[in-house]
DNA sequence: TTTTCATAGGTTATACTATAACATTCCAGC
DNA sequence: GCTGGAATGTTATAGTATAACCTATGAAAA
């Protein structure tokens, strides 16, 4: 990940999901919110009981059904993520606008980077057609080395 | 699923795995072997756990690594498919060529159908040139609705 | 031949991930 | 004030995956 304004990311995020929240009606609850701010901390995946022990540590309960509510919630107003290759969630970064989640995950250290990629792509979406499957929701992730770890590997006195 | 020879799917695919195997020097054993003609007895997908109920049936053992490590070697050479989604594994349908598997997935009856998908789809694989993200899996999965479940629904008599 | 090394498999234990089920609280709308 | 739905509290359990250590086998090196 590049060197960034981190807090900028968490404000602009946050606040998109205080305006959808409440654009449709839903309740952004304390435990909700907090949980995604949690979320928010890093652009790491970060798994459900490392975020429970955090929600925990704040008060919010130490009970897995804490967590997992409150990321079901996230999910389906589409502010979280889930990275299925790693069973861990991740804040989304383009909370503004519907999208095919794509990652790149770094089988070396594990990093997590969402990438803005449009609408199921064009080739899934032929075959789907051609199978007579109605997609509703798709993802995409792709395992390999991000740019700092590929130079590690590169250098030869590693 | 349309309706085809099954027979014939297993065949083509343990003939090609058989060969695959022979051509790479890899140790093809009895246990792997028969966790694949297991996992190709339908294009559902199979949980860990329901392997390794058969593989005990049949005798190969009980414990959780005998199904874990026949699945590591299996989806190590491209025979097998992990879905990450349902934390289940599927035998490929085309293991003659190297791709990124697709599935569609629905979230009615659960099957699973392996679209032939080319290697890792082009506006991916700009995004990943543009973080310096280097490739070396991918995997695309989609969640909806099969032709036989949305006729269902459209069923005004359901 | 004996040694060595790598790979596969046996066995036990444990860690990690996720959901079921039911009780309770809270609050908006009637 | 009653009522129904949503959210949360609480306990228990189901499901997924790996660590760790040991044994067997066989092919290559010494
Ligand atoms: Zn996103
Ligand atoms: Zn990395
Ligand atoms: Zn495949
Ligand atoms: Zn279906």
């Amino acid at each position: 990940m590049r060197p960034h304004d981190h807090g900028d990311c968490i404000r602009r995020v946050l606040d998109e999901a205080e305006r959808r929240a409440a654009e449709d009606r839903v309740n952004f609850t304390p435990v909700r919110r907090h949980a995604l701010e949690i979320l928010l901390e890093s652009h790491a995946a970060m798994p459900a009981y490392g975020l429970l022990k955090r929600l925990d540590a704040d008060g919010f309960g130490s009970q897995p059904p804490v967590a997992y509510r409150a990321l079901d919630f996230l999910i389906e107003q589409g502010f979280v993520h889930k990275v299925e290759r790693l069973n861990a969630f991740v804040a989304c970064m383009y909370p503004h606008e519907t999208h095919t989640p794509a990652f790149l995950i770094c089988r070396n250290c594990r990093s997590v980077a969402e990438t803005c990629v449009a609408p199921t792509p064009a080739a899934l979406l032929r075959e789907a057609r051609a199978a007579g499957f109605a997609i509703e929701r798709s993802m995409m992730e792709a395992e390999g080395l991000c740019r700092d770890c590929a130079r590690e590997e590169d250098a030869p006195c590693d």
